[in-house]
DNA sequence: CTATATTCCTATCTGGATAGTAGGAATATA
DNA sequence: TATATTCCTACTATCCAGATAGGAATATAG
């Protein structure tokens, strides 16, 4: 449970190592290595990441990614709302009429607040902090 | 991602149910009723919460549950490991040794870090907290 | 222009976990 | 003995994360 999602964290290694090279740039496929991440997976969390604006790419011969903007500047939620969308700890947790019982249970405050918990630690954690361990 | 399962959903409904009746007693029949939950699942999941010793069972007829304590001594924390076992984000969260990378990557002490923040909100939210709304 | 290296897109397959079902054994009451 | 309950074990079905495949678009170099 609350289990931490194969891709969220390839999306963190990954940039956390593309972070901590010199001149912050590199292939999918060096960072694939560099990470033991399945490369044609890797691919397509890069494409989120871009998609997102956290990292640049380039194609063609000598493409590859860099940085974006200052690792200090790149939050942990940035990241796993990038890859894997917002978290969801229920299905109702913003949607009040998103399960079976309509938004009407006492529990539900409690998730959202798990939620809010969660989004909080992650905001706060900089993809500098995590990098450096 | 960081979804709650279903039988940690289940179970907290229940014993939300539970807390708020008089008598502070039900079968599983009548609780699975109420909160409309598949009846042979829940048997199952109340097991669990027996196991753990927050709430106490009756065979027979005439028989069923009752909680063991008060609700407001009952956390989240201790529904959640009953049913689901303790949380882990990653595979390598207590047991450094226990994920492809050895527990040597610079991300791991963020992990860490998560299962605490989350451990430590669902263990200061009482059943009586969650059942109010 | 051609060969090559890269990102990017779409489609498909697969295994394992989660959710749910089935049947009945044990136990208690009346 | 009949009935109502918890408890136990095993099975089935469904879903989706994870992974793979193939190739289109794009850029550089020679
Ligand atoms: S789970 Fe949606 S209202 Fe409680
Ligand atoms: S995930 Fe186990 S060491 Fe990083």
């Amino acid at each position: 449970m609350f289990s931490v999602s194969a891709r969220t964290q390839y999306a963190i290694r990954a940039m956390s190592c593309l972070a901590t090279r010199q001149d912050r740039s590199a292939t999918s496929a060096e960072l694939a290595q560099a990470e033991s991440i399945p490369p044609k997976y890797l691919e397509g969390i890069m494409s989120n990441l871009t998609a997102r604006g956290l990292i640049e790419s380039e194609r063609g011969k000598n493409g590859g990614y860099r940085m974006a903007k200052d690792p200090a500047a790149i939050t942990m939620l940035e990241i796993v709302e990038a890859v894997d969308g917002k978290i969801k700890p229920v299905t109702c947790v913003d949607a009040a009429g998103a399960c079976a019982l309509g938004g009407n249970c006492h529990p539900r405050k409690f998730w959202v607040g798990l939620k809010q918990t969660i989004d909080a630690y992650l905001a706060e954690s900089t993809l500098k902090d995590v990098s450096e361990g």
